[in-house]
DNA sequence: CTGAAAGCGCTAACAC
DNA sequence: GTGTTAGCGCTTTCAG
């Protein structure tokens, strides 16, 4: 209960600045005095006072990764999951802090908003799929390091944020590309949200892959929720007969395409071939298995953290992108290629 | 960037102490002062400097929320969805911090013991079904308050150790008494895990209504997760025949069994009625309608991080246990009462 | 390579 | 009711 850092300098015969070097891995310290000091610290049972130290350094030792989506959300997507673990796994075994704040609700929100400060936090990993968030502003806006797991806009993007994202774009192309080459013609696009960047390139991959064959009546919008695909599905079978194939930019609204193109007492692939995004566990136990795009989104969450460690560190990690990758499965028809 | 309690003194007129008293809501400060101080807080962006604070007062201003289970249960269970979702309601608009804490793996669990120390957190909020945790042993040798979820054994309760529990074993009485009541006579029990006390609760509470109809060979036991209730069902269908009902401690294991039954043949409630243990948005999503134990788990989590910042004020909320509530849906027959 | 000493920004005890 | 001041425990020049 309250040994300092003098306790531990009397203790190693040295002076308290020989011990918080020795503490803090400075270079020039003497291999006797190191020792020294680290048998006197395991003797003394001394533990950091990170306030003290943070006071003195203005360097906290502590990073955080701001949850904003609503907790229903959070925990139903398993993006976020993802994400987490792989903040989690990428931070290693830092010695630093690593804390999850909720900024989900307007509660929320206003109870995170003082901690996301240069004097409480070195640095914030943001997940989002979404282009606006008051938060973000005033992160970047007290200049805190920051990786986002996601796109910005523009005028966001200043020297301490860097972005994280997989290639949408390609990755939409190519689930396009395999509905044509598996014989689909009249193809419908369940896109993102209209405020998801994301979201935004994907249904901007499958148009461009799509050519002449892209009809705007055939594109709905949802939330990467599955009901949103159920809605969107339903709709498009009552309005636009004749549909054989619908792309979906997130596994969980193909699921909700499966349940709609069921009860519509269709079959995938043989009257409607589906392809999703995402290639979440569901893809593989849905019935049929979904075709779908990869995102390595463990990963993505791996990098972000590394990222903003090196931001910390007054690198530049520079932003980067990952490819994704189509994962054939039986909801599309066979292609001889 | 850098304006400290000094300038706003300055610019209020009044010396470092008093901006302190109003900064902390101390009771003697005249309104002409704390009208002063206010206004040069506002002028000058004053932001206060939370170690500094710490260091001085020994108060952290801060409460974590311990997440011991591994990231893909903690999301996929809906029980911690909805404790997390109370004690971030319960937390109001404190304007203290509330920070979840990642204690899934050994390595979070390595990261994050050096956090909980007096130095750093005023309090605890610990979720838990199990009865053993390396990390509650830690925090409750730091002598940090801490509300914990769930039961505990007898030993580690120190008088900063309150607990928040849901009377489980009522609970499960009532749920057998209804099959009883139902018409069944052969009822299996698929319990929760054996280091869980509220499972072991609930078995006992299902065994004691059950009587002199309790049989021990139609108990299984499962993790609360759907594919333990399928195994547990599969077996208990295959070995013992003529079960005309089953009572699961968990909504998550009735789904698995319901699939059980289903593959088997078996209709609910005409061949085997079931009911379930928490009342999760699932068993009105499940087909049929699952009877089943009523839990404020929300409730419970609004509680444990008020018994916590009653804890940390001096007080003593004392242990507190809620009771549930039989919800009787289409999965049992109806009683005639 | 190491000791001495000046703060970091704030709280709280004390005197008025 | 308010000012003054001595730390809280640590880092970091600055000498040597």
């Amino acid at each position: 209960m309250g040994t300092t850092i003098e306790d531990v300098a009397r203790v190693a015969g040295v002076s308290r600045g020989t011990v918080s070097r020795v503490l803090n891995g400075a270079p020039n310290v003497s291999d006797s005095a190191r020792a020294a000091v680290h048998r006197a610290v395991a003797q003394t049972g001394y533990r950091l006072n990170s306030h003290a130290r943070a006071l003195a350094s203005g360097r906290n030792h502590a990073v955080a990764v701001l949850l904003t989506q609503p907790s229903d959300e959070l925990f139903d997507d398993p993006t976020f999951r993802e994400l987490v673990k792989g903040v989690s796994e990428g931070f290693g075994d830092s010695s630093d802090a690593l804390l999850l704040l909720l900024a989900g609700s307007d509660l929320e929100r206003r109870r995170t908003a003082p901690f996301l400060d240069r004097r409480r936090l070195d640095g914030v990993v943001h997940l989002t799929p979404h282009m606006t968030d008051p938060l973000l502003d005033r992160i970047i806006a007290a200049e805190l390091p920051v990786a986002v797991c996601g796109r910005l806009p523009a005028h966001l993007l200043g020297p301490k944020v860097r972005t994280v994202t997989v290639d949408d774009q390609s990755g939409a192309a190519a689930a396009v590309e395999h509905l044509l080459a598996a014989g689909a013609r009249r193809i419908a696009i369940i896109a993102g949200p209209e405020d998801a960047p994301g979201g935004q390139l994907r249904l901007e991959g499958a148009r461009l892959a799509l050519g002449a064959h892209y009809d705007a009546t055939l594109v709905r919008h949802g939330d990467y929720g599955p009901s949103s695909g159920v809605a969107a599905m339903e709709d498009l079978l009552e309005r636009q007969p004749g549909i054989d194939a619908v792309f979906c930019a997130s596994d969980r609204m193909a699921a909700g395409a499966y349940r709609a193109i069921a009860a519509r007492g269709l079959r995938i692939p043989d009257d409607v071939q589906v392809v999703g995004f995402d290639d979440h566990q569901i893809a593989r136990e849905l019935t049929p298995t979904l075709t779908t795009v990869h995102q390595p989104i463990q990963h993505l969450g791996q990098q972000a953290i590394q990222m903003l460690q090196s931001l910390i560190a007054g690198e530049d990690p520079g932003h980067r992108m990952f490819p994704t990758r189509l994962v054939v499965r039986d909801s599309t028809r066979p292609v001889s290629d």
